[in-house]
DNA sequence: TCCTTATCGAGAATTTTATATCGAGAAAAA
DNA sequence: TTTTTCTCGATATAAAATTCTCGATAAGGA
């Protein structure tokens, strides 16, 4: 991957768009792994995802590999690309503030540490939660959230509490030394310089297909 | 024909960054018109949300509402008009399909109806799960779908299930008359032309984060 | 009344993102 | 071997989204 530094051009940082649909190619990828495939091209991806086959060349050219003409990409080796470009191969540390259900639903899923992410530990301000363990992970009291965040250097932090007790929750994941918060609130959480908030709020993902339908729906 | 037809369509669809970024402004100005004010200032929302003024502006444009300069736009006439616009005031019934722990959390998550979401019915083919209701929706049989789609003239589905059974919980949504999907699974789904897909796909979202924060961390 | 200030909204300029074009190279077919 | 076919990746172009500029206008004093 040094070897884009011939051009010398300044490292541009990814795009976003960017980044949410290499996802999308790794699980299209982790398919075809399964059926036995050696490679596969980016017009192919292109083609079963929806996409311009050149974008589709632009993105994975972020993650550093290089493809072959007439061939494509080598599977394994693209997934692997692609894994390591999102850090989902080193298993991230980290907390969830707020056991309610969908804080205990994500606890439950089984599958984040495919994406790099592994809850340690779970908070709450419950005390009928506190000390209980939701699919093995132990809920504390939230008194026992900065101390531990400093301990175990933990780097990300989940909010998912109501939307009233999110701020709180931030400012106490930020006291503990937390670099980065994915908050499932609908709040916009106000952080100091260098802490990094990525909002997963549902609602603006519903908001794009009730627009989308009432406007398909108007020209019926 | 359909040349005339374009330019006589001065409506451009709306850009999907501004309708994502439309229901953080409403959840701002619902908190603002809590405490009294009567009107806000592109200025004061973007600042407030990091966001560019005239890109508030743009957006709220897209809505309909006009403001005046100095003030600003009233606040409780802003709020009408993101709902109406992106249809949250109409509560349009829709199926939930595979009430497992997200699924779950999304019946019981009250406040989908503030966003124009009623679930009526949810579907799983554990037979465990079948004939019991969950925060008050009902759990029926697979086979029920279609019919009661077509009987209710659903629009909306919701997929929650594993991502193996995605693909076929939306052919039946599809059979059933739905026009939009709302899809959980980390899956591509592969739709006729004139069905609606929206991914809320965690990952992408996480995957984001992730990066961003390998990034951040590489630069200390 | 006049002045100052804050804001809107229209259009231009800029930046970012997406798509099109095409030469070169690798694989398969002739 | 030669030809055909497919794909990459560099570059160019187009489209989309964001940000800048500025005149007009309303509100609140001076
Ligand atoms: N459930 C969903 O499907 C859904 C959908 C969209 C958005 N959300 C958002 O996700 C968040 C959580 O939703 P939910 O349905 O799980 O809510 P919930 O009420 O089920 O759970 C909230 C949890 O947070 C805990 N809590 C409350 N105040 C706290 C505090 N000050 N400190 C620590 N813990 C505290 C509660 O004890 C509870 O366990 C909310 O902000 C909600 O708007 C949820
Ligand atoms: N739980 C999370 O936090 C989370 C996070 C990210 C993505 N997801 C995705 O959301 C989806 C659901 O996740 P979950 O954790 O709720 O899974 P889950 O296993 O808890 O629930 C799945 C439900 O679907 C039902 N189901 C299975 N096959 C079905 C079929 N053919 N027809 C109808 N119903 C069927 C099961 O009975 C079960 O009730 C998955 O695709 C998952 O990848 C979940």
């Amino acid at each position: 991957m040094t070897k884009t530094e011939k051009t010398n051009k300044k490292i541009k940082a990814t795009p976003e768009p960017t980044l949410r649909r290499l996802p999308r190619y790794l699980h299209l990828l982790k398919f075809l792994r399964e059926t036995g495939d050696k490679s596969v091209s980016s017009t192919y991806i292109a083609k079963e995802l929806g996409f311009d086959p050149t974008q589709v060349r632009k993105d994975i050219e972020y993650t550093g590999i290089v493809g072959r003409p007439k061939t494509g990409f080598n599977i394994v080796e693209l997934i692997s690309s692609i894994e390591e470009f999102l850090n989902w191969k080193n298993i991230t540390d980290a907390f969830l503030v707020g056991t309610g259900s969908l804080g205990t639903a994500m606890l439950g899923y089984g599958r984040f540490k495919d994406y790099g992410l592994n809850f340690v530990a779970a908070f709450d301000n419950n005390e009928m939660k506190i000390g209980k363990t939701i699919h093995e992970t132990p809920v504390l009291s939230m008194e026992k959230l900065v101390d531990l965040a400093k301990r175990m250097h933990i780097n990300i932090g989940v909010i998912t509490v109501p939307a009233f007790a999110a701020q709180h929750s931030a400012d106490l994941l930020i006291e503990g030394g937390i670099r980065a918060i994915w908050n499932f609130a609908p709040i916009h959480l106000k952080v100091p310089e260098g802490v990094l908030v990525e909002n997963a709020q549902l609602t603006q993902s519903l908001a794009v297909l009730t627009h989308k339908l009432a406007d398909a729906i108007s020209k019926d």
